[in-house]
RNA sequence: UGGGGCGUAGCCAAGCGGUAAGGCAACGGGUUUUGAUCCCGUGAUGCGCAGGUUCGAAUCCUGCCGCCCCAGCCA
């Protein structure tokens, strides 16, 4: 409501939901005894991306609520796609946001010894055998949707037997894919996850982690309940596509030796439109180059968004206003963008910068005149100071806000009529220089000099105020303007991936004019360009001297809704 | 023809038998040296559909319909 009343907190929204309330319900009642404890568990295989966040926000928000403790474990359980890059980007995203983990940051793959003696449990009690059926014969064994599966001939085999080719697969005696370790279950559960899931397979290849160790490794079903249980995980939770595994997470937490009982709830996955958020996509167009990388201001990874210019704070707004319930759905992308105004409209200060120049010329001002002007640094914040704007006989002003004639909608420069410079003077247009294709490359422009301040004394108040920079003072600077990545809304139904992108994505404005001060600023600094929208000093490319700045998002623009309608 | 979920305004989402919160978007209007912000106002006789129970149902029952997930030795 107020200017002050977003914060890191996010606004005042209830910010309730179905598994607060459970928990709630589960410690009135005296289910759950001692801390609530959860857990975010990303395996190393990618960037985090805004989906992610919002499993960190409920994670680390549910365990910060009911004053409990939420761990960051690394599910790394397959070498294949892991990465020391992942682990590294995860834990800086997850900081970023603002959230920390709980003591130190834990690995599936540190408890694999404990895994593979549980591995072992299995196969003693007669649970789990090993089965040499290849993969291609488990498939065909294992049925359809709709048919039954068939027992693999492996499967009643001695537990002696299965214990011992499993410690030889353990050896190394086996190639990948010649032997696995099945559980024994329901080779005709309705549920296919129970149809003998595989639990640990063969891969010869070096973990991250534990190096040469192993080369058998457990399969996400076997590691995840088990790790939750050795943590003292109360809550494990995870989204809605791995409800049909709870089953299975439930019978090896029943049939294992394991040090507590974790319970697994799910929730449904956010969406965003015209966005994307598979690993394997976002991969695609970081190798094929079509964006600049995993933190590329386009990407919707946290990296990415973070160099866009977008806040914790915001992100965390943006969960919050989300919610999280089972129901999936897709999210509009400007609840997103909503988050990100209503923080920066507080929180970051004003300046001008002219995109696209046109110059002026305001002939009444003397050639060498400097007159520093003094303007807030926001416009409802006392506490963010002041600025110092020299104002010169040329400035530049957004070619856009000047046309030789127009109608009374059109609230800016026109030839013959007066505008406010923002902050400055009262100017009026009387002449125009083109050039030889007829375009307007110079307005000359009078000042009345009573107008600061103040409105003209013929009681005429100009309707328009428009922003400029001095062409003699102003420092050059480089503005990109990112727009979304993809044209259409859903992404992931484009037959072809690449078909969806939005050509401009991308617009680099290399001349544009920056008030002075503005130039000198840190980088992933957040300013608002008045009139323009809210821009951030990128994070790698902006130099003190050398200003790149990213668009992080536009401002609400009623005028161009006006406009498009056709006047 | 199997198993598991989900269906409340354009979008997200509360509600859990007592007569439809909130946010985003949209649209009006006011203030304004940012066509920004801020402020005020406008939305479901209706909760996928059809029956039923009840004094009373989005909430309970039955039957339909629609959408999503599952047949990796991925997570």
């Amino acid at each position: 409501m107020s200017h002050d009343a977003a914060g890191e907190s996010g606004t005042a929204h209830a910010g309730n939901n179905f598994l607060k309330n459970l928990i709630a319900e589960q410690i009135a009642s005296g289910e759950q005894q001692g801390a609530v404890v959860t857990r975010f568990p990303p395996e190393p295989n990618g960037y985090l991306h805004i989906g992610h966040a919002a499993s960190i926000c409920l994670n680390f928000g549910l365990a910060e609520h009911f004053d409990g403790a939420c761990r960051l474990r690394f599910d790394d359980t397959n070498p294949d796609a892991e990465d020391q890059e992942y682990i590294d980007s995860i834990q800086a995203d997850i900081q970023w946001l603002g959230f920390e983990w709980d003591g130190a940051v834990r690995y599936t793959s540190s408890y694999f010894d404990t895994l593979y003696g549980y591995a072992l449990h299995l196969i003693d009690a007669g649970l789990a055998y090993v089965d040499e059926l290849s993969p291609e014969q488990i498939r065909e064994y294992r049925g359809t949707l709709t048919e039954p599966g068939r027992d693999s001939p492996y499967r009643d085999r001695d537990p002696a037997e299965s214990r011992a080719l499993f410690e030889a697969m353990a050896r190394g005696e086996y190639a990948e894919g010649a032997a696995s370790l099945r559980a024994k279950i329901d080779m005709a559960a309705g549920n296919i996850n129970l149809r003998d899931p595989v639990i640990y397979r063969i891969r010869n290849k070096a973990h991250h982690q534990t190096g040469d160790k192993w080369c058998v490794y457990p399969s996400y079903d076997f590691a995840h309940g088990q790790s939750d249980a050795i943590e003292g995980v109360t809550h494990s939770i995870c989204t809605l596509e791995f409800e049909d595994h709870r089953p299975l997470y439930n019978w090896l937490i029943a049939h294992l030796p394991v040090p507590a009982r974790p319970v697994q709830y799910e929730f449904a996955r956010v969406n965003l439109n015209y966005t994307i958020t598979s690993k394997r996509k976002l991969r695609r167009l970081v190798e094929e180059h079509i964006v600049d990388g995993w933190d590329d201001p386009r990407m919707p990874t946290i990296s990415g968004i973070r160099r866009r210019g977008y806040t914790p704070g915001s992100i965390r707004t943006f969960c919050e206003m989300v919610g999280v319930s089972r129901s999936g759905g897709t999210v509009d992308t400007a609840m997103l963008e909503h988050a990100i105004r209503d923080d920066l409209n507080t929180h970051a200060a004003r300046a001008m910068c002219v995109l696209d120049p046109l110059k002026i010329v305001i002939t009444n001002w003397d050639e060498d005149r400097v007159e520093t002007l003094e303007a807030a640094g926001h416009p409802n914040r006392d506490d963010l100071g002041t600025r110092r704007l020299p104002l010169t006989r040329e400035i530049f002003i957004e070619a856009e806000d000047f046309r030789e004639s127009a109608n009374k909608k059109y609230k800016r420069l026109v030839l013959g009529k007066k505008v406010r410079l923002r902050n400055a003077y009262v100017i009026e247009a009387h002449d125009v220089v083109k050039d030889e294709s007829g375009r307007v490359v110079e307005v000359h422009c009078t000042y009345d000099p009573d107008t600061l301040g103040d409105n003209p004394a013929d009681g005429v108040k100009p309707k328009g105020v428009i922003h400029w920079v001095s062409a003699t003072h102003g420092k050059q600077a480089l503005v990109r303007v990112y727009d979304r990545l993809f044209a259409v809304e859903n992404p992931a139904r484009e037959a072809e991936l690449l078909d969806g992108l939005n050509p401009f994505s991308l617009t680099v404005h290399k001349g544009c004019w920056i008030e002075p001060g503005a130039a000198e600023v840190a980088p992933e600094t957040r300013l608002q360009f008045e009139r323009t929208g809210y821009f951030v000093a990128d994070r790698y490319d902006h130099a003190v001297g050398a200003p790149v700045f990213n668009r992080v998002v536009a401002l609400r623009d009623t005028w161009a809704k006006i406009e498009s309608r056709g006047e």
